[in-house]
DNA sequence: GCCAACGTTGGC
DNA sequence: GCCAACGTTGGC
């Protein structure tokens, strides 16, 4: 099992909703970074685990936890010429774009902010620190630990 | 709302 | 294939 984080606005995507509906599976769509779309499409695997961060909020913070229940597949909103992240380029035999599914696993009880991240030199070398940008990333076994370990949710 | 970082595009 | 211009993201 891959441990990996995923990066969302509460606007576009929120944690809360998602822990309203926990035995619903989440499309996690709308990737349009190759390096991420990388990620999803190769590396990502049901029964993997993705801590969820929300960014561009007064306190970014990592607020839960989610399963990975679908390993990629085509990212049909690529397709839709009237949804928001159609991408002209896609086509069903050449999708560029990939999501997976997501079902919500447990929110934490303390959110680790992105300053008790920057602060810990443990997680010095998460993109999250330098390549904040960078939407869907992997999270090391050791940094998984330290994290869980500082949103209270004892290992 | 500003600005730095960085990914993408397109002209050459 | 380089690089300048441009657009987007995200922290502050």
């Amino acid at each position: 099992m891959n441990y990996w984080l995923l990066k969302t606005e509460p606007g576009c995507f929120s944690f809360e909703m998602l822990q309203q509906r926990p035995d619903m599976t989440e499309h996690w769509d709308g990737v349009r970074n190759f390096q991420a779309r990388n990620l999803l499409r190769d590396s990502i695997k049901a029964g993997d685990r993705a801590f969820f961060y929300h960014s561009s909020i007064a306190e970014p913070a990592i607020v839960g936890v989610v399963d990975i229940v679908r390993a990629g597949y085509p990212d049909h909103t690529s397709l839709d010429p009237g949804g928001e992240h159609f991408d002209p380029k896609s086509s069903p035999s050449n999708p560029i774009w990939y999501m997976v599914d997501v079902r919500f696993n447990t929110g934490m009880p303390k959110p680790v902010t992105l300053g008790a991240i920057k602060s810990n030199p443990l997680l010095a070398q998460m993109p999250l620190v330098n390549r904040s940008r960078l939407s869907v990333q992997p999270v090391t076994a050791e940094e998984w630990r330290v994290i869980m370990i500082m949103g209270g949710l004892a290992p």
